[in-house]
DNA sequence: CGGTTGACCAAGT
DNA sequence: GACTTGGCCAACC
């Protein structure tokens, strides 16, 4: 519970419904400069946040990290599912609308507003 | 313990 | 806008 990892998926569990946050903002909120190493637990998520947007039984809600609401300093999405492939990525951008977050040529419009 | 890696960042070209 | 560089930090081998 003490290790980086915990640390943030805890942060990124924070991050209400329609917004979205930064690698770096999380690192921040950890008052720590790790924003690389924040990619780094997330890319080797062990909760999906997949499954569990997409309706299916996946996992226990209060044991998802939303990692589709963390994104780029600039807005662009990242990776996502342990993939930078377009693919995956496409995934992330469904997930952000449905929450009401539109993204348009891989960036979050009006990102400046959303994230936290 | 040292080197490599990465869902990063900022500044430079 | 793209690509490169140097820096950053934790996990991994």
């Amino acid at each position: 519970m003490n290790n980086f990892d915990e640390r943030v998926y805890g942060a990124v569990r924070k991050i209400p419904k329609g917004k979205v946050s930064t690698y770096k903002l999380i690192a921040k909120r950890l008052r720590s400069k790790a924003y690389r190493a924040v990619g780094q637990a997330l890319r080797r998520n062990p909760y999906s946040a997949w499954g569990w947007a997409k309706g299916k039984s996946c996992q226990r809600q209060k044991d998802i990290v939303p990692c589709h609401r963390v994104v780029r300093n600039d807005g662009s999405i990242g990776g996502f599912c342990g993939s930078n492939s377009g693919k995956e990525v496409k995934r992330k951008i469904v997930l952000l609308k449905k929450e009401g977050v539109i993204v348009r040529n891989g960036k979050i419009v009006d990102f400046k507003r959303k994230k936290i």
